[in-house]
DNA sequence: CGGATTTGACCTGCGC
DNA sequence: GCGCAGGTCAAATCCG
């Protein structure tokens, strides 16, 4: 008769005095807002305000709101100088000169830049359109941002010729709910009828993968983080070990979604959150949510990655939260062991000392994208590795190069007094990898590299224009 | 009244 | 086979 008890009489009468759930209604109090400082982006309360239908921004919006102010101190200063000049101090009026020529000549770059990253989303795009050979492409091909929508193991339904009802924006399957949950949740049903000579491994592929899990732990006295979707708490029970009870939720913003999660309190420190995300969305998200959703299907892939042998065996999960993290190899953790292989990201850990003190406040915040971005990356060489099993050694050599250039992202963002601009360099040189498949760690090495000489990377725009 | 939450009941997997 | 625990369903209830 622990807080546990039997199946049955697990319910809680335990409840946090505010209620958990976050509805479009209903006013958002006391929740953990991981995008609180990006109200003014996609008209400020994205929960609230966000109406459902993101399709306009999927395509041809080239207007970039990052959310953070890219504007350097020197850029700032040249205008302020700039109104008043009236002094005769012509070695700074000079020098001004100079700066705007420069700035002009950077901003002429990002306009090449620009204009080269929106040929590549087209010819993406194409890609997109071709119904036939898109699995492997999805594989092979390296997107410049992470794909909003990556199937996270409902690949093998789509050959069933199940295609996306959101006109191609989704590359989930249309499967109705019940189909989705059935596959999601009764993996022995699925094999069942799925049983039609098809290898062993990749059943259990698809079984690792659609269960894959992505948990986040973060220090909060809210009862639930703000991650920009909209949530209807569907059950709550008891978990053993642990008096605070666990609540489940399923993804609203669209029917049929089998994006669910499960928020519940540590039960040593009871101001961390853990919430567990699970599934992939099947529907656009706002920008907010955009994060969570690459989080967990980057993860899924990461893992599905990490669990298959390759040449050179098993990839050292260890190896790949490191990765992940550099900055804190305590970070992140996978975990590959049963029930379900699970991502567990901590964000309840201080910054290092020495590093400013706003790192925690503000990295939290925007921490989400930077992880689902990593582990996007991440995924995107591991399963290009085993996909094209190459050599013994090149996971190692490809860990260590994009390690060593997340490394100098973070401490990029944890020691650049410009934060925003620090921010944007490094989450550059985190998606840096943008290019061909083949050339990613390599693309993360030089990203680094030129990002320590140019806070206005041209790649931060594009990176943060997901839709 | 419609939508969201609550909560008892049920289902399933797993360990013994 | 049995009991336990996790997860989900769905009727009852709540709330704006």
């Amino acid at each position: 008769m622990d807080a546990g008890g039997d199946g049955d009489g697990t319910r809680s009468s335990i409840q946090f005095p505010v209620k958990l759930y976050t509805t479009a209604d209903h006013k958002p109090h006391n929740e953990m807002n991981f995008f609180a400082d990006k109200k003014h982006e996609v008209g400020g309360d994205d929960r609230s305000e966000f109406t459902g239908d993101y399709s306009d921004r999927n395509h041809n919006d080239v207007k970039v709101n990052t959310g953070l102010q890219l504007q350097s101190p020197n850029t700032i200063g040249v205008v302020d100088e700039g109104t008043s000049m009236d002094c005769d101090d012509k070695r700074s009026k000079n020098k001004l000169e100079v700066e705007l020529e420069r700035m002009s000549i950077e901003n002429q770059q990002l306009k090449q830049e620009l204009h080269l990253m929106m040929v590549r989303l087209k010819k993406l795009e194409e890609h997109e359109e071709d119904p036939k050979p898109i699995k492997d492409e999805r594989e092979t091909t390296m997107m410049p941002m992470p794909m909003p929508f990556i199937d996270l193991g409902l690949a093998s339904l789509e050959d069933e010729d199940s295609r996306s009802p959101f006109e191609g924006k989704s590359q989930i399957s249309n499967l109705d709910s019940e189909q989705v949950l059935a596959c999601s949740n009764k993996v022995p049903r699925l094999n069942d009828s799925k049983n039609d000579g098809s290898s062993n491994i990749d059943q259990a592929t698809e079984a690792t993968i659609r269960k894959a899990r992505v948990s986040v732990r973060a220090k909060s006295e809210a009862p639930m983080i703000t991650d920009g979707c909209q949530w209807r708490k569907y059950g709550q029970k008891m978990a053993k070990g642990n008096p605070c009870p666990r609540a489940y939720y399923r993804c609203t913003m669209a029917t049929g979604c089998p994006v669910r999660k499960q928020v519940q309190r540590c039960a040593e420190d009871k101001t961390i959150l853990i919430t567990t995300y699970e599934g992939n969305h099947n529907h656009p998200l706002p920008p907010a949510a955009m994060a969570m959703s690459s989080t967990t299907s980057s993860a899924a892939r990461m893992l599905l990655s990490g669990s298959m042998p390759s040449s050179d065996g098993i990839i050292n999960s260890n190896l790949l939260a490191t990765t992940l993290f550099p900055c804190s190899s305590s970070m992140a953790t996978i975990s590959a062991s049963a029930p379900f292989p699970t991502v567990t990201l901590d964000l309840t850990q201080s910054p290092p000392a020495g590093q400013p003190q706003n790192f925690s406040g503000q990295t939290t915040a925007l921490l989400p994208q930077i992880i689902g971005q990593s582990l996007y990356n991440q995924s995107k060489f591991s399963g290009l590795q085993l996909s094209q099993d190459t050599a013994a050694g090149t996971m190692s050599e490809i860990g260590q190069l994009s390690r060593a250039g997340l490394a100098n992202t973070v401490t990029a963002i944890t020691t650049n007094p410009n934060f925003t601009a620090a921010l944007a360099m490094a989450i550059s040189s985190i998606i840096g990898g943008g290019g061909d498949g083949g050339s990613y760690a390599n693309n993360v090495v030089n990203n680094n590299n030129n990002s320590n000489s140019n806070m206005n990377n041209k790649d931060d725009e594009f990176c943060f224009r997901q839709n």
